[in-house]
DNA sequence: ATACAGACTGACTCATCATTCAGTAAGAGT
DNA sequence: ACTCTTACTGAATGATGAGTCAGTCTGTAT
């Protein structure tokens, strides 16, 4: 049996429950799945990490974090606000399968009872939203977009995307990526007040 | 002990149900919960329902159909398309502590795991974008409305309202109605091309 | 009144899991 | 090489909760 340090095998189990969790949904997966997935014994998980659902945040705390690092390196490009701003939303946006999202799905039903993990997710989506109202702000500095308040802009157009999510998600309903790319520009065209051809300079066509 | 018709349990049986998910979750209840919240022995529920997961999703069915009666409800006034649509979307839209969306987020997580319950749910919204895409072309035909397509605009503006649900729920965020309100108008005016004071002609103030 | 269908219950059974714990052994540090 | 920390396991334990079933009782129909 290869053992790990402590570290390495806390992220080796959490990156197994999210892809369990992705699986077999937040409530359903049971700890055995987790063990015999990555061919150790239940015990390990419960040594590591106490409880189950202390697990279970754990995961969520840690695919968060994955997700606000990615979109900390979009915005550290060095290119204008705008593309940045359309390349965070498009990266949040529910595209393909969407499997990202059915954790974020689950979590949101376990949110509303364990305060902890609504913790979690509201530092999660306030972290986003500040983000998002940010470029928006330096795009405003730049003279780009025009708009009242930028963090309910950028509430309002991630609000959209999550309910876009959930049709996908939920109600197996399949958008087009261009579709969701044209609603998307046409939403946050219009919030901004500039023109939808100035956020999408590539044509939607070359990216199928 | 009172003895009822097997209908008239049953109806008892999926109101108490759906007050126990509210309160503990959709995967938390468990059928001892709603038997004693009823004064009842859990064998008559199982007696009733076979089994927890088929009370479950008989719960969430009528407490799909109980929203779409009401929905029709409100079509069927003898008012504008436009008063009928804003007294459909601001029924919709959460308010409030939000206690209705509270079963429909935990639905959601459960719905993308079990068949039957995502065609329970994705039935329901189907409906409901369908209802509020007829009132949309009511209005486009009385000339009132301008839009390109009545059944995407009702996709985008209940996806909307449901991401705004999420963060009343999930994330604790307290929207002021008359915020949301304006919210709701802003878009749906965009969407449909009308001004946005035609949409709420009473002023905000006038509900409190 | 009497019978009967069927609503209802108590007291099981049985499976499922999280968690415990006493012990094993790998590998880092000396 | 030796030690000692600590990652790790196997085999229990115990709680929990869904579902079963044989039988009871009540409202209704005749």
């Amino acid at each position: 049996m290869k053992r790990l340090s402590a570290q390495a095998r806390r992220v080796e189990v959490l990156g197994e429950t999210l892809t369990q969790i992705r699986e077999k949904g937040m409530t359903a997966v049971r700890i055995t799945d987790v063990a015999s997935a990555m061919d150790v014994s239940p015990a390990l998980i419960i040594y590591h990490f106490e409880t189950k659902e202390n697990l279970l945040i754990e995961a969520l705390r840690h695919a968060a974090e994955r997700d606000l690092l990615k979109l900390h390196r979009i915005m550290r490009e060095d290119t204008s606000p705008t593309s940045r701003l359309m390349a965070a939303l498009e990266w949040y946006a529910p595209t393909g399968q969407a499997r990202g999202w059915q954790i974020w799905v689950d979590g949101w039903s376990a949110a509303m009872r364990d305060a902890t993990l609504s913790k979690v997710l509201s530092d999660l989506q306030d972290q986003w939203t500040d983000v998002i109202a940010r470029v928006i702000e330096e795009g405003v500095a730049d003279g780009v977009f025009r708009v009242d308040d930028a963090r309910d802009a950028a509430t309002r157009i991630t609000s959209l995307l999550d309910g876009l999510a959930v049709r996908m998600v939920v109600h197996k309903k399949e958008f087009k990526r261009e579709v969701l790319r044209a609603w998307l520009a046409r939403h946050v065209a219009w919030e901004l007040s500039v023109r939808e051809g100035d956020l999408l300079p590539y044509s939607a066509a070359n990216r199928s």
